[in-house]
Order: C-alpha cells, then structure tokens, then sequence
DNA sequence: ATGTCGGGCACAGCCCGA
C-alpha cells in the first residue's frame, strides 16, 4: 500500500502537477491540505478519470482538505470530535478505507493573530491527540498525516529559517508533537532516516529552495502495527523544481 | 531584503494568510 500527503497550495492552480504525479506514482490514497476552494470548484474529473475517488472537504480561499482514495471508503468525520472552536475551517478529514482509519490534517500555522492564533493551534493539537488517543486505544490501524506545520526537532528546519519564537518551533508547540509519539504513533520518516536533513517545505521568498532553506512540517505518524509493516518513505523533491510548484512537496510512505 | 505566492474583491492594485 502506497499513501502519500501533500500541501499543495490551490488546486485549481495545481491540478495538473497532481494528476501526472498521480499518473507516476499511483498511491492509494493521496492526502492534500490547502486546496483552497468550496468542494464544487474542486476538479473531482481529473482524478475520477485515473479511477480515484475524490472526498472534498474545502472552503472558500483558505484551507481546505481532501483525500483522493483508488479504493472504496466510508466517510468518518470532516472535523475533529472535541474541537469545538473554528469547526468552520476546513482542515481535518478522515475516512475508513481497507480497514484503515486515514486521517488528513493541516494544523493553523500559529503566527497570525497573535495570542488568540497560537491558541488556535494549540486548541487544535490536543483535539488532535484526543482522536489519536481513541483510535489507538481503539487498537484501530491508523494514519495521521498531513501540514502540521510542527518541526520537531532543530533538525528539522534550516539555519536562520525560522525565529525561535516562530510558532512552528516554539517548545509548547512541539510537545504537542512529541504527545501524539508518546501515545504510540510512529514518525514514518524518522525510523528509516533518524538523524538526516530532510525538508518537506521551501518558502517561495529569499531564494530559499536554491539556499536548501527548508523545513520539515508535513509528516506521516503511522499506529504501531502500520510501523512493523514499514517498507520505505520517501520526501519527493523533485516536485520543488517543477515550473509553479507549491511551496511543499509530497511526502510518500510504503507498507 | 515586505525582493513570493494564491485567492478575494472587483477589474487595479491592495489585503490577508502562509
């Protein structure tokens, strides 16, 4: 089985990158955050014609989730259980598909709106680790990947790319990471590549993909009988190169 | 180095968010 994730910054701007990737690749499922537009603006044609389904959970200009699924699949949720705040933005959707729970998220950056922002984001991680808690406890085989927009570690962040009260790498931020590990998730990427330098995101400012300033943000956190079952992750960076890429490249994981 | 993008609004550039 091949999932992979990716933030792909407006699909109605992206689409065909997505179609000849999918065409090459051909995953299973494919998560993409940031599609930013309503579900019928969503190109659902493209995709059904290559024989996937398309789950659309979107909004107008911001945000915006979806899954597109070559299997069958029931849909579970297009909002996290306790989060009861900003339920009317469009970053969390999750699905059953081959007896997997697929969970496709992209968490609030945190460094707009000041407080009330970081909170936000905060609000969103614990509802987060509360779903992650049922389905584990559940001994339900599941995915969470998606834009986190969490670097867990220095390591995964360039040099001087970020501030260190940036809310990507802010200490109260990343324990929310570290959280859902020690729940008994599983860091897909980490177990095969412990200690490289591996970036997911280049922002298109300051030349920062030709300066390799990067960040790691997207991530596939797999329950623990998925992570026995790890075949290999892959961090497509060709992708990056491409003539108006997004901003972030896809994240691939087999099992 | 606010020197990039994408979308909205509304039809030209600003504004917001990332």
């Amino acid at each position: 089985m091949k999932l992979a994730s990716w933030n792909i910054n407006s699909i109605r701007k992206r689409y065909p990158l997505v179609v000849k990737w999918i065409e090459k690749e051909k995953p299973d499922w494919l998560f993409l955050q940031e599609i930013k537009c309503q579900n019928e603006q969503f190109p659902k044609e493209s995709f059904e014609s290559l024989g996937y389904h398309c789950i659309v959970h979107g909004q107008k200009a911001y945000n915006g989730v979806a899954i597109l699924s070559k299997h069958a699949y029931a849909l579970n949720s297009t909002k996290l259980p306790t989060l009861t705040e900003e339920a009317e933005e469009a970053r969390y959707l999750e699905i059953e598909s081959k007896n997997l729970t697929l969970c496709n998220l992209y968490l609030p950056n945190g460094n707009s709106g000041g407080e009330a922002g970081l909170l936000k984001k905060v609000k969103f991680c614990q509802a987060l680790y509360n779903r992650a808690k049922d389905l584990l406890n559940e001994k339900q085989n599941c995915i969470f990947a998606g834009d986190f927009n969490i670097c867990p570690n220095t390591m995964d962040y360039a040099t001087n790319a970020l501030s260190l009260s940036d809310a990507l790498v802010r200490p109260e931020i990343r324990d929310n990471f570290y959280k859902l590990l020690w729940l008994g998730l599983t860091d897909a990427l980490r177990t095969f590549y412990p200690t490289q330098t591996i970036y997911t995101f280049w922002d298109y400012q300051h030349n920062a993909w030709a300066r390799n300033s990067g960040l790691r943000i997207d991530h596939i956190l797999i329950s623990p009988r998925l992570a026995e079952r790890l075949q290999d992750v892959i961090v497509d960076k060709n992708e990056r190169e491409k003539n108006q890429p997004s901003d972030h490249v896809p994240v691939v994981v087999n099992f």
